[in-house]
Formats: structure tokens, C-alpha cells, sequence
RNA sequence: GGCCCGUUCGUCUAGGGGUCUAGGACAUCUCCCUUUCACGGAGGAAACACGGGUUCGAUUCCCGUACGGGCUACCA
């Protein structure tokens, strides 16, 4: 049995979109899954294309991710170069293979010329297609003779490579998601497998490296499906028919709303990140924001990815990296597209913030407070106890200090809201007890706090219910927050009695 | 237009001939807990695109139709 063998193959012409990540992802699990190995390859053979930076971005985000590959530009590995660009003579040996054996010929036809052509067709409703059915009323090496062939070649005139289907066959594969698919051969057009400045297509390039580097399952986006007949053929042509991976077409990730796959603009239209990390396009400074920043945490941004489209069939919903790779499996891979829901994107968020340990928030929180210059003499274990209240209650990090912000600063406006609806009077009386009563007590913890709190109220023959909220709004100056009591405890007797003092006063009569 | 792929609650999905009165999660609504607020818990509303077959029986298999998506470059 062979090792198995998987890549993730974006080309460096912009920042990783989380179709893309989710891609690697897929890919990496069910190499993990498998005891194999996950190679990162860089295809970048159009050179009009590339991106500077956007290659260090990809590897970065996976790198975030947690994804690292075994192989890669970086890693290094037993077949690099790792980079497309820097493989050049082994495609062309390839390349000349096919053409000695007659499976790829030399077409002479400018771009102007193709596009005579397809205005032409499209007069008529056609679409034009380069394929057996025109090829022989078209400029190349097998409508012209040898003679002439060479005769161009010769005089240093541009020329492509094509791959020559023949018509008449059915191609068909077992995709691994799909099942068995095939095309009949009319279908498709003789693809360019060299271009006129000498690099190759991807559909050359890509079938190489997978063949050289030994990959044995190619796992890739849906919009690679209509192309895999060719790919077969070429292997086909190569006589590598017995060295072909196994294929798995994944589903793509559509827009929240509306229709169409997923991109930039829905980001941008409807406030969520659709890249990783944030990226800022070299040529025109333009920002897009990434998950990493708008305080996701990798796992949670891992997780949700992986279950949008795939479902181990149980109702477990969170999962470490660790946990995937041993679930993932690609017969549980949906069929159809899935809709990026960016509200189940926070809620990740949420369930990973709920699990972590409370001294990592508490860093957090001190590093927020300290920025924002609210309270710099607070003890580590008030911090500590801070972020434990605040914990239930954020899905990001960086909620949390303006979250609590009255654990720290004592508020200065007191919620109008609440105390225009639940605010008598007769209550001012009972607040200034209360106070005297909190001020005496020795032991200033959440359980007697609330004690003397129900005490007092009795006393003054009131239900605690009618007061909680409006103690709130004095101590905390919000109609909502943390728990009450612990809170209460947490800022302290002296910081109490004051709040509840200067909050009486700002309650207008 | 052509070729290919898909279609279960608003969204992500489970289920793949009878156990489906179609399960879970997000969002939404109600209630409980907390005489506060969240977390949490309980419950409600909410789906097998449509039409034909096959079958004793179809959400599940087959064929059409509709709708959605992808591809149709010397881009990947």
C-alpha cells in the first residue's frame, strides 16, 4: 500500500480565500487521517499574474491555521523545487514526449486570430472550441506539412503546444465525492499545455508534479471537474494510465445571501472577513480584513471551515485539529454547496472562548485595560477574577474590557432607561441603609454581600426583585453585566459604598 | 448556448427503501434557572424542489422538469 500523498496548490496571485483554506484543510486531514504526508506547492507559471507578498500570505495563513505542510518552499522536501516557476525542464521533457509520441502538436495561431474565430462563432450561437472538429482549418503542425512546421519553428514565430483529443471516446473516473462521472471526448477542447513565453498551463504543470512528487489523491475545488477528462488524457498520453491519483472534487462555498460563490465583495457589503489573514493589496493599498484579525482564534476559524461541507454524523460539533484528523473522511463530504454563515462563525468563536483557560483571558484583558489606560495598579488575581465573569459572556477577546468596562472605571452616566421605569423615591432611603449596612459588614464576600442585600430589603419591607436592577445601574451604571454579588465583591467594600453614594446622586428626584 | 455537477427547516447538516410523528446546530420565539445579566436547560415555529416511474411501500433508487452552481482563456 502506498503512502498516501495529498498537495494544496493555490498560485500566488492574491490572498488565500477560506474556499482555498478550507481546500488545504481538507487536504491535510485526510493525509493525517491516513498516516501520509500534505505538500504545499506553489503554481505559479503565469507570470502576468503574480502577486508580490501573496505567496508569504499563503504560507502565513496555513501557518495560522495550523496546517503545515510536510513538504513545501519552505519545509523543503525529497522532490523540490516546491515552486512551479523553477521546474521548467521537467515539463518540457514531459512536453516532448508527447509531442514525438503525436499527442500534442505546435499551434501558430495568434491570440488576434483565435479571437477572429470566436466572434465568428459567436454570430452564428456558437461557442468556438479548438478541437478535432476545426483543427485541420486552423494554423498548426498538423494541418500544415512538415516542411512548413519547421519552417516556422524555424523563424522564432510564437507557438503554443495543444494537447490533441480525438474525438469519438467517453472519459470516466470514480471521484471520490461524486462517484462516477464522465464526459464524452467532443466535449473537450485540445488545451494549451505550453505556452507562447515557454511556461506551462496548469494542466500540464500540475499532472507533472503530481506524478514526479508522488501525490496519490488529488483533492480540489468543484471547478476543476470539468478539466479532469483532459488531465486523464494527458496521463493517458504519458502512459502513466496506471499512475493516476484518485480524485475528489470538493463543493464550493457560496455567498450568506443571494446567489453565486462566495467572494471579496460579500465580505466587504456585509461586515465579515473572507480571507484569513488581513491582506493589503500591494498596487492599490487596499485593505481586506482577515480572521486572525477581527479576533478569531484559529481553531474556531478551523473548525467551523470543517464542517462546512463535511459531517462526521454524530452531533459533536466542536473539534480540535487533533480530533479531524482522526474523524475526516471524504465519503462524508457533501455534494452541494455550502453557505458561508457568518453568525455560526461567531458562535465558534464563542464555544473555543468558553473552553480556554482563564488565565489566558485574563492576560488578554489586563493587555486591553492597560491599552486603554483605565487602570494600571490592579493585581493579577483581579484580573483573574475579571475575565472569569466575563468569560460566558463575549464571543472575542477583545470584547472583554469594554464588556467590564465597570469593573475597572466607575461609571459616570447610569443607564436613564432602567431608572425611568423601576425608580421611586421612597427607594433613596433604602439605598442609603444599604449602603451604611455594606460598609459595616466585615466580610465582603458575593454570599453575605447578598445577604445583607435580602436583609436590608426586608427590613424596609421590599421584594429584592424590585431592587436588583436599579443596584445594578447605581454600581455598574448598565442594566446589564456580570453577576451581580460577585461583581460586588470583586470591586471591593470602599469602591461599593462610593458608587452606590455618587450613583444616588446623580438620581434625579 | 454547450458540457458537467448539485437540490432535506432561513442557514450548516443527520438520515439513504418501511423504525421519519424526518434528528441536531446557528439564527428566531416562549419558558425555566438567576428574585439581576449572561452561560446553561426545556420547549415552539420551521425542510425531504416538482412530475413520472420501479416497489407491497419512496425523502431514500431510476427518468424527466424546474431551480442553483461550475466550466467553456496562451488564469489557476
Amino acid at each position: 500500500m502506498k503512502k498516501v500523498r495529498t498537495r494544496f496548490a493555490p498560485s500566488p496571485t492574491g490572498p488565500l480565500h477560506i474556499g482555498g483554506v478550507r481546500t488545504a484543510l481538507y487536504a491535510y486531514l485526510f493525509a493525517k487521517h491516513a498516516g501520509g504526508d500534505f505538500i504545499l506547492r506553489i503554481e505559479d507559471t503565469d507570470r502576468n499574474r503574480f502577486v508580490p507578498g501573496a505567496e508569504e500570505y499563503i504560507i502565513e495563513s496555513l501557518n495560522w491555521c495550523g496546517i503545515i505542510p510536510d513538504e513545501s518552499v519552505t519545509a523543503g522536501g525529497p522532490f523540490k523545487p516546491y515552486r512551479q516557476s523553477e521546474r521548467k525542464e521537467i515539463y518540457d521533457k514531459y512536453i516532448k514526449q508527447l509531442l514525438n509520441k503525436g499527442h500534442a502538436y505546435y499551434a501558430f495561431d495568434s491570440p488576434t486570430d483565435l479571437e477572429i474565430q470566436r466572434r465568428a462563432a459567436e454570430k452564428e450561437g456558437r461557442v468556438f472550441s479548438y478541437d478535432a472538429s476545426v483543427r485541420m482549418k486552423l494554423k498548426n503542425s498538423l494541418s500544415m506539412t512538415d516542411e512548413e512546421t519547421s519552417r516556422i519553428l524555424a523563424s522564432g514565430e510564437d507557438y503554443v503546444i495543444r494537447i490533441k483529443v480525438m474525438p469519438g471516446e467517453t472519459i470516466s473516473f470514480d471521484d471520490m465525492v461524486r462517484g462516477e462521472v464522465s464526459f464524452p471526448s467532443e466535449s473537450l477542447d485540445d488545451k494549451v499545455l505550453m505556452k507562447s513565453d515557454g511556461m506551462p498551463t496548469y494542466h500540464l504543470a500540475h499532472l507533472v508534479d503530481d506524478i514526479e512528487m508522488q501525490v496519490t489523491h488529488v483533492i480540489r475545488g468543484e471547478e476543476w471537474l470539468p478539466s479532469t477528462p483532459t488531465h486523464i488524457l494527458i496521463y493517458q498520453a504519458l502512459d502513466l494510465a496506471d499512475r493516476i491519483p484518485r480524485f475528489a472534487h470538493l463543493p464550493l462555498l457560496l455567498k450568506p445571501e443571494g446567489s453565486g460563490k462566495l467572494s471579496k465583495r460579500d465580505g466587504d457589503r456585509l461586515g465579515f472577513p473572507v480571507f484569513p489573514l488581513q491582506w493589503k493589496d500591494p498596487v492599490t493599498g487596499e485593505i481586506s480584513m482577515g480572521f486572525r484579525e477581527k479576533g478569531y482564534y484559529p481553531e474556531a476559524f478551523i473548525n467551523m471551515l470543517a464542517l462546512l461541507g463535511w459531517n462526521p454524523g454524530t452531533e459533536q460539533e466542536i473539534f480540535t485539529l487533533n480530533e479531524l484528523e482522526q474523524l475526516f473522511s471524504i465519503q462524508q463530504v457533501n455534494k452541494a454547496g455550502a453557505r458561508f454563515d457568518p453568525e455560526k462563525a461567531k458562535w465558534f468563536n464563542a464555544q473555543w472562548l468558553h473552553r480556554k483557560p482563564v488565565n489566558q483571558l485574563a492576560a488578554a484583558l489586563k493587555k486591553q485595560v492597560l491599552e486603554l489606560g483605565w487602570h494600571n495598579n490592579r493585581t493579577d488575581s483581579y484580573f483573574y477574577k475579571a475575565a472569569a465573569l466575563l468569560q460566558p459572556r463575549v464571543h472575542f477577546e477583545y470584547e472583554m474590557a469594554q464588556a467590564g468596562k465597570y469593573l475597572f472605571v466607575t461609571p459616570d452616566l447610569l443607564d436613564e432607561k432602567v431608572l425611568a421605569k423601576k425608580w421611586k423615591e421612597p427607594y433613596r432611603s433604602f439605598f442609603t441603609i444599604l449602603k451604611d449596612n455594606l460598609a459595616n459588614q466585615q466580610d465582603f464576600r458575593a454570599e453575605t454581600i447578598e445577604l445583607t442585600v435580602k436583609k436590608t430589603a426586608e427590613h424596609q419591607q421590599l421584594k429584592p426583585g424590585e431592587i436588583m436592577q436599579l443596584m445594578r445601574v447605581l454600581v455598574s451604571g448598565q442594566s446589564s453585566g456580570v453577576d451581580l454579588f460577585p461583581m460586588m465583591e470583586l470591586l471591593g467594600s470602599h469602591e461599593v459604598v462610593q458608587r452606590i453614594e455618587s450613583g444616588l446622586l446623580k438620581v434625579k428626584g
